[in-house]
DNA sequence: ACGCTTTTTTAACAATTGTTAAATACTTCC
DNA sequence: GGAAGTATTTAACAATTGTTAAAAAAGCGT
């Protein structure tokens, strides 16, 4: 599993035969089903995952109460409570498995010691990350324009292999609609 | 104008007076009406403001071709496109005076030149960059939520400062709202 | 294959929001 | 102070979405 892992960094940057058995070193793996809550708000970050296989979301309770899926992370994707993990706070949203998963764990104090063994890598992570992040509030942001129906088909467009993945609530969570409501749109869709 | 500026870098970390003179001496200020655009989407972002005083919007068109206002900045904020200004790609949205501005302005090329001069400085300003841009997807998130009255509620509880003081239409573009809609939940309010 | 649980769909009705069009209020500038 | 432009409010009606409750479908373990 940690192949995916290296791998995927390797096709963002040329990193030398040697450095990757001190990553591999560095990290350890979780297998987790669906619904599998990594980390619950109200707790510190002490782990960013990277998903090999499988998709992860993050989620809120806002003032109202209501659970909000504010992002989905598939294959190939980082995933923390970036503040949480960076500052030490406490995390304002859990980190759940919308499905089941294959995760790389990459914690703290070890990936803090990777850093400092090889630097580059702290540089090449961090900007993926960001990177990562800025895409999804674009996508996120566009949604506010749209009705219930564009912002379904939108999110069907762009993320087919999540819209299609996880299941039908989580999907209504995230765009802010209704589960009923999104099986209606879905209907007259076809 | 610029002692804004100044004096806000001091509140979040402690500059040796020398560098006070440094760091102005790379600055420039410029004094905008509402409407103003300060930077067009398909142009690359050469620029960030520090707003000293007023509100800026940050505005897409969506799939849809409908105006969205993304955010909004208000005093004591850095404004920019950071993806293009970054990686100097193409922006995608545009940054608008939302209400007459005044603005410090830190050219990409004299900031990069004090960032060598002053190494401190860069982490300081991209970690308040940051840190408010994560600030900002988080009440984005939480909107996703609510129906089109809490959005209003909550925008106008969490920031009345910036409520209160840009144009309705503005605020309806904000929240995903009509502006007739926005103007019948306000009459409702009270 | 059966029962149990979870997920998805339906339906009727209520509530909210969008749309169109027009009137009113507010600014700004001469 | 009045004209012209901009911003906000109203209203009636249409369309969309939420809510409640129940049925159907799909998935899971034994």
């Amino acid at each position: 599993m940690p192949i995916t892992f290296l791998t995927f960094l390797q096709s963002h940057y040329p990193i030398p035969k040697s450095d990757l058995q001190i990553i591999a070193n560095h990290l350890s793996t979780r297998t987790v089903e669906a619904k599998t809550i990594l980390l619950r708000e109200g707790a510190t970050a002490q782990e960013m995952f990277f998903i090999c296989e499988g998709i992860l979301k993050i989620v809120t309770n806002n003032e109202k109460g209501n659970a909000v899926t504010q992002f989905f992370l598939k294959e190939n994707q980082f995933c923390t409570i970036l503040d949480s993990f960076e500052n030490g706070v406490a995390a304002q949203e859990s980190i759940v498995a919308a499905i089941d998963c294959e995760l790389v764990v990459l914690q703290k104090q070890k990936l803090l010691r990777l850093y400092q063994q090889l630097p580059y890598l702290k540089e090449l992570i961090q900007n993926i990350t960001r990177r990562a992040l800025l895409a999804k509030i674009a996508v996120r942001n566009a949604y506010m324009g749209e009705n219930a129906a564009s912002r379904y088909e939108t999110f069907l467009a762009r993320q087919p292999e999540i819209a299609l993945r996880v299941p039908l609530g989580d999907v209504a969570s995230y765009l802010g609609i209704a589960q009923q409501s999104l099986s209606r749109i879905r209907r007259n869709v076809r």
